[in-house]
DNA sequence: TGTACATCAGTGAACGCGCGTTCACTGATGTAC
DNA sequence: TGTACATCAGTGAACGCGCGTTCACTGATGTAC
């Protein structure tokens, strides 16, 4: 049986099989993440939520990490999914398409908080999910992209050296993610702020190229 | 009996009494959650780092997220006097201020990680702790005091409005962050960077500044 | 098309464990006189 | 200086709970022939 996606009614029972058990699971995670954070995961309420006995999981995932590398791992391909969505419908012009993309960073990370704190809260060890590593490499690798395009559109006569890409999508990815974390939170231990996640991050790249001597256009 | 410290040799019991329970408490929740994170401190396991049955810190804290609360209040008030004594020995040069202050940033990131991963990471509800959330606000208050610096020598010919300091300090915090949290971080889940914290964080706040109009002086 | 059988994906009971929390208690300390 | 006593800061036993994990098991499914 290939996997058609979850009913349109949740995951109820079908019979002694639960038929999508590996999904069902997933959900249940990202569904706990949401209310308690990562550490409030466990197996056995998983699998409770997913209408099974507590040792069913233990057929589809090692233990918990494995559980959580996994959703990571989904969060981060559909966390580039969305980035490359932004970077394609993004206007050309250079200041623009960078703020379209931060706010397309922001907008994830408020959207799907539950994918959000498991990629970069859930303190996942790396070596032993590979597969999660390189899915977050492919996330980076949109803003990398983005950064490519700013840096190209540096002007020669720019003051000062025009720093590798690299750097210019980790200094995209470290304020965004800043932002996001500090700010972006729904919950209680949210920080106050006096403007919009959004607007604070655009001022930041608007600033931030023009210090790299990108001018507005026209 | 006023506190004097932690003696030398740790938190040997003296008798019946402990003599100093709250303050071995906090670090042993320290202690905690420097190697298995804000959710890995448990009442219990503090009581057994410190020597004490599992009900002696019932007589302090009303419960594990109160005694997070008080380390993550005196881990921020730690941090604002870091952050305080950088910006005091700062050269008064705005970009090599700034630096010096990122610097001091990630240093505290990286010398407390337990403390900067409770004041940050923990998820602490902020109405049942005001004090926390005003430490938090002290702490914040350096970066904005550094903020006004830096907007006070924007030249007043600077292409673009001159932002608001508190919006700039709230893009430093932000980045500082950012790179703290994607890249400082000393456990399996650290993601590797073909360059140090620091210089990532130096090259932005450059740019940063270059953006604003702040050229390096002489 | 039917049937035998291997494999898969569940069950449910059980275990040991550590945690949070309460409770009556008691040893130590400090203070009023 | 001594003493009675209130208060403080611990004990330790107990409880119910939920978790992780194992185990022999069994119902359902798919496939070879």
């Amino acid at each position: 049986m290939s996997w058609k996606g979850p009913p349109p009614g949740g995951f109820e029972r079908r019979g002694y099989h639960h038929g999508n058990l590996r999904e069902a699971l997933m959900q249940a995670a990202l569904e706990l993440v949401a209310t308690k954070g990562p550490a409030g995961f466990t197996i056995a309420e998983a699998a409770r939520l997913a209408g099974v006995s507590p040792a069913a999981p233990y057929r589809h995932f090692r233990d918990a990490e494995a559980l959580l590398a996994e959703v990571a791992t989904r969060g981060f391909d559909l966390f580039a999914e969305r980035l490359a969505k932004a970077v394609a419908k993004a206007p050309a012009e250079p200041l623009r398409a960078a703020a379209a993309v931060g706010a397309a960073y922001l907008a994830f990370a408020r959207e799907e908080p539950a994918y959000y704190a498991t990629m970069f809260e859930a303190r996942i060890s790396r070596s032993p999910f590979p597969e999660l590593a390189a899915a977050g490499e492919r996330a980076f690798g949109v803003l990398r992209g983005l950064a490519e395009k700013l840096s190209a559109s540096v002007p020669v006569n720019a003051p000062g050296a025009r720093p590798p890409a690299l750097m210019i999508g980790l200094h995209l990815w470290s304020t965004a993610h800043g932002i996001a974390t500090l700010f972006g939170r729904a919950d209680a231990s949210r920080r106050p702020l006096p403007m919009s996640p959004e607007d604070l991050l655009e001022a930041n790249i608007l600033i931030y190229l023009q210090g790299l001597g990108i001018r507005p256009a026209g």
